[in-house]
DNA sequence: ATGTCAACCGCATAAATATGTTAAACCCAG
DNA sequence: CTGGGTTTAACATATTTATGCGGTTGACAT
């Protein structure tokens, strides 16, 4: 018997959503709420196996609620629910510790199947959602930026630069004048298009030149 | 009809796979190789749909074989067979711009489920796949070191000096003296434990205080 | 009421950085 | 062998940054 929780402030889905689950073999309902005003207490309380979450609710949020959810429970299964493949949501979403992410015209036997997965330790995604999800991660290491040809000894220098050695250090490190290191800086900012040490390093971590 | 090619080098599996898909109405299998050798000439010749493509192969294997064929095609859908839901794989994968990823114990009606999603523009996933994907989300966002507790301001000053503010600037964005810039700069120091810009700058990626 | 703390501001000085110009030595490709 | 890029280096100067000290105000908790 896998143990619900339900929060979902659109009643007539709120209802929906109990009578098909409570419905179903194997399914319980302990309680349904339609907001996360106390959802911490109620955690506590019903010890649920599975929580089904919506996104939008006036009050305190999903998002919120799951995090609040997480700080006391690591292991209860949480699955989000939401109208929209919101990119910034899905993000937020997963980062927080849910484990699935599903759209709300998702059909009702599927939606047990979800449930069921979800306890047995499974990640249901709707596939619009895993599609956002994988272009979220290629996105993030595909954009190495340009590519902005440095020179070795730049690259070097950059480097120390972005580990917060001074220019006197620099000149220490790689055994030459202070003033060549000065050229070398130089040199950088001119192909990185900046004209200070902060603006290189940035530049440096965004562009993933480090 | 969905026209799919096949990279497996077990025979016994790209027969089975070629049977079942080709039995199968609304499904046709181009040809199927045993590994990727000539995959971007195979790839231009025949001009799939969808590629189930094994991963452990012989010669250019899988991964190899996908940055291959994303060089000259970034619309064919690609769906990644593996045996294991091995970690750093599934990571290479999806950043590699991978559609799906399945294990070969998935049951044969499932799998053509998976294709017409991957054909349709899903992104289909066994679910123990999606559980590490989701975790490695989470792991990459959670570490956020520790909270050096800066306050409000302080926190305004960091982001503009992330932008590459100088104090003269930080204090006209911020409607304050330029003394005070540093006052709080030097209380930022203090908590961040550095004492320079850069360093600040490059602390404020790192632990993502940004 | 008293203490703590964030936020604000000023003055002074030393150190670091940014910018400019110039130039020798080297290697490599056309 | 000539032009281009890299690496090295020096000199000069203006600006920015780092650090020290000092101070007022207002909010908030004990």
């Amino acid at each position: 018997m896998i143990k619900v929780l339900i929060y979902e402030d659109n009643p007539q889905l709120r209802e929906g959503l109990t009578m098909l689950i409570n419905g179903s073999d194997g399914f319980e309902v302990l309680s349904s709420f339609k907001n996360c005003n106390n959802v911490v207490e109620e955690v506590e309380a019903f010890k649920p196996d599975v929580i089904l979450m919506d996104i939008d609710m006036p009050g305190v949020n999903g998002l919120e609620g799951l995090k609040l959810v997480r700080e006391i429970d690591t292991t209860v299964k949480i699955l989000m629910l939401t109208v929209f493949d919101d990119n910034k949501n899905v993000f937020q979403a997963i980062s927080s510790g849910a484990n699935g992410y599903i759209l709300k015209k998702t059909p009702p036997g599927k939606l047990l199947d979800y449930i069921t997965e979800a306890q047995s330790g499974g990640a249901p995604m709707t596939s619009s959602i895993a599609t956002q999800v994988l272009k979220m991660f290629s996105s993030m290491n595909n954009e190495k930026g340009e590519d902005y040809n440095l020179s070795d000894r730049e690259k070097q220098v950059l480097q120390l630069l972005v580990d917060g050695y001074s220019y006197k250090m620099i000149a220490g490190e790689m055994y030459i004048a202070i003033d060549t290191v000065r050229s070398h800086i130089k040199k950088i900012y001119e192909k990185l298009h900046v004209n200070s040490k902060s603006e290189a390093v940035a530049k440096a971590f965004k562009d993933r030149i480090v």
